[in-house]
RNA sequence: GGUCCGCUAGCUCAGCUGGAUAGAGCAACUGCCUUCUAAGCAGUAGGUCUUAGGUUCGAAUCCUAAGCGGAUCACCA
């Protein structure tokens, strides 16, 4: 239901499309020639390979049946239809059952055209529908790392990415602030820190918050060692480490309100946010709205007693309740203990609610790692049995882990790259790079560090960014993130190169502003094929909205980089006579520049205008 | 063991709603800075698309099975 209403907004924008036109002609040849009906759907147009002449290729294999004839024949036909009607088609070529078309000249400089003059390209019409992406959901015993990245850059370009696609979009943060976790961090500070504070140790707030949760760990572990030299089991020596019942101890505090407890609670966290804020702000994303689970945790008991009532849950003996998710393929999944307290699921379910209530979402996206696809399989499956309205537009974007060559990340064993860390050696690496090049020359030293800023974070949010969300992906701190070939960098530095061009351009007062596509009168290869490209970019943002994936668009803004740079070293611009080329070459590369500027945007990185 | 995910060049990845001789980048090698930024361009070399069956005019792509790797299957979050 909702494509369809989304296909009828959007429809009237798409400013021209030859491919429709073209599919038309071929739905209009088969009526003519074949006297047969084909639906447009039925119909699709394939790029033509390099080697072959022509910019689209109808494949006619699949309507010999309809034809009754070779496929030479029955693309022969087709093709001189399209020749004679369809006012794109300048000619065609047909290698077995390919029918490979060529366009002429004036399309190219219409499409060209078209797309320079609309102000909002790269930007969908509003489709009505509001959507929220919640991502980070960090947790506050410790600082974020490799892994919060790629989710915060993930959800941040998605974010943006629906927002293009005309989605009202609201992003959300599901902050982690209360727990067992939380606990041992206070607890190993309450022993060791003798006061210690930001400002008294120089730590950012939310590493010194991490430091006592590694030290718990270490103490935690002495504990058990200790333990079981007296004889316990190791079982039971992880359950009776007196620093363990000492952070449950704490929890129970917590939760009863305790004074002390929930004062040291609201000082570790403010400088845990203190720290996160400026990670946040480094890494350029930003948030809506903020749940904290504090407030969240005791959701969802009323949604619990609805789906008895339902009977979409059913009680166990001991009062625990449970939901059957057997006819489903999944399991049996608790949703209350026994002893009426919550577990992760009921406050999900209450927090899904919530945000629904907040915003009338139509959908909602949660930008969680996969090692949570049954937990939201089983989520999602429940708000869809208690027929929630929004049940239908649930969606896990589930990305895989980034992997160390050492194995698993584990923040208790410090086994971490820390994003803090991270996000400065890449900004150094970016600032020696540009210096042994020798690239600085003219900048003030404060240009200098706001574009190493750019480069270094461009360089890092692309290589995160790049790579298809769903595969878990390997991260060797060894050896360093590239900035030559499929980078940030790269596509950074084409926009760069363009800019200078149109720098020296208003410097010339040469006039491509206004340029309409009149005056040219042959379009070379390297310019078609860039219009191609800057064409294909508002279907690139459908496709990356409808698939949750700026990995399509980060794919394309290389390719349209790689296009942009084989276009420069092709063909002259400011070399060139005609000033009509010239004006024409100045402004597809402006309008290449803008379409890299917007692209890279919707990943969250930045594009400097000289490197 | 059940369920889910992945496997494409030495490495990192595209391609997966079936279409022509499977593409990029890195690394290696060869050219190109007295024309607009060489973080670039052009080229060489590199592949039994994990394996075995099947579906069909046609399979890296769809189906089945196997192998390898990972995740998950808590009254943790």
């Amino acid at each position: 239901m909702r494509t369809f209403a989304f296909f009828a907004v959007k429809k009237p924008v798409i400013i021209m499309n030859i491919q429709e036109n073209i599919i038309q002609g071929i739905q209009l040849a088969f009526q003519n020639i074949f006297n047969h009906d084909l639906s447009l759907d039925q119909i699709s147009l394939a790029p033509t390979r390099k080697e072959f002449e022509g910019t689209y290729t109808f494949v006619v294999f699949p309507f010999l049946k309809v034809s009754r004839t070779t496929p030479e024949n029955t693309a022969n036909q087709i093709g001189e239809y399209l020749k004679e009607n369809v006012a794109e088609v300048a000619d065609f070529n047909v290698v077995k059952g390919f029918l490979n078309l060529v366009l002429n000249e004036n399309s190219w400089l219409d499409i060209f055209a078209k797309i320079y003059a609309n102000p909002n390209f790269g930007q969908l019409p509003a489709n009505g529908q509001k959507v929220m992406v919640e991502y980070s959901s960090p947790n506050t015993n410790k600082p974020l790392h490799l892994g919060h990245l790629r989710n915060n850059f993930l959800g941040y370009s998605v974010a943006e990415i629906l927002k293009a696609n005309g989605y009202e979009v609201t992003k959300a943060n599901l902050v982690n602030d209360r727990g067992i976790h939380i606990c041992k961090s206070m607890v190993a500070y309450q022993r060791f820190a003798n006061g210690e504070t930001p400002e008294s140790s120089g730590l950012k707030g939310d590493h010194l918050a991490g430091k006592y949760y590694v030290l718990f760990d270490q103490e935690y572990k002495k504990q058990i060692k200790e333990l079981m030299a007296e004889g316990q089991t190791e079982e039971e020596a992880k359950k009776n480490a007196p620093i363990l019942l000492e952070a449950q101890e704490m929890l129970r505090k917590w939760e009863a309100n305790d004074e002390a407890i929930v004062s040291l609670w609201k000082q570790m966290n403010g400088w845990v946010y203190e720290g996160f804020d400026a990670s946040y702000k480094r890494m350029g994303v930003d948030f809506d709205k903020t749940y904290y689970e504090s407030n969240t945790y005791l959701l969802g008991k009323d949604i619990v007693e609805e789906g008895l009532k339902k009977e979409v849950f059913f009680k166990k003996d001991n009062g625990s309740v449970w939901v059957d998710l057997t006819p489903e393929g999944l399991d049996e999944k608790l949703v209350l203990r026994g002893d009426g307290t919550s577990v992760y699921i009921t406050q999900d379910m209450g927090t899904a609610d919530l945000k629904y209530d907040d915003f009338k979402i139509d959908k909602s996206v949660y930008v969680v790692g996969n090692e949570q696809d049954y937990h939201f399989d089983v989520l999602f499956k429940i708000m869809q049995k208690l027929g929630r309205p929004y049940g239908p537009g649930l969606y896990h974007l589930s990305y895989g882990m980034v992997d160390l060559p050492t194995g698993k990340m584990k923040s208790r064993e410090g086994t971490v790259v820390d994003a803090d860390d991270l996000m400065q050696e890449m900004v150094d690496t970016a600032a020696a790079h540009t210096k042994e090049l020798g690239k600085i020359e003219g900048f003030t030293p404060e240009q200098a560090t706001e574009l190493y800023e750019i480069l270094g974070l461009g360089a890092l949010k692309y290589f995160l960014l790049k790579v298809d969300p769903k595969k878990r992906m390997l991260f060797n701190p060894q050896e360093s993130i590239e900035f030559q070939g499929n980078t940030g960098p790269f596509i950074q530095y084409s926009h760069a190169r363009i800019a200078s061009i149109l720098r020296k351009a208003d410097q010339l007062g040469v006039d491509y502003t206004n340029f309409d596509g009149k005056g040219i009168e042959k379009v070379e290869e390297s310019e078609s094929s860039l219009i191609f490209l800057l064409n294909d970019f508002e279907k690139k943002i459908k496709q990356a909205g409808d698939d949750y994936s700026p990995s399509i668009l980060a794919q394309y803004l290389f390719d349209l980089a790689k296009e942009y740079n084989r276009f420069y070293a092709d063909l002259p611009i400011f070399n060139e006579n005609d000033p009509a080329i010239l004006a024409f070459r100045v402004a597809l590369s402006a309008l290449t520049a803008k379409t890299i500027k917007k692209g890279m945007s919707l990943l969250g990185i930045a594009v400097p205008e000289r490197m």
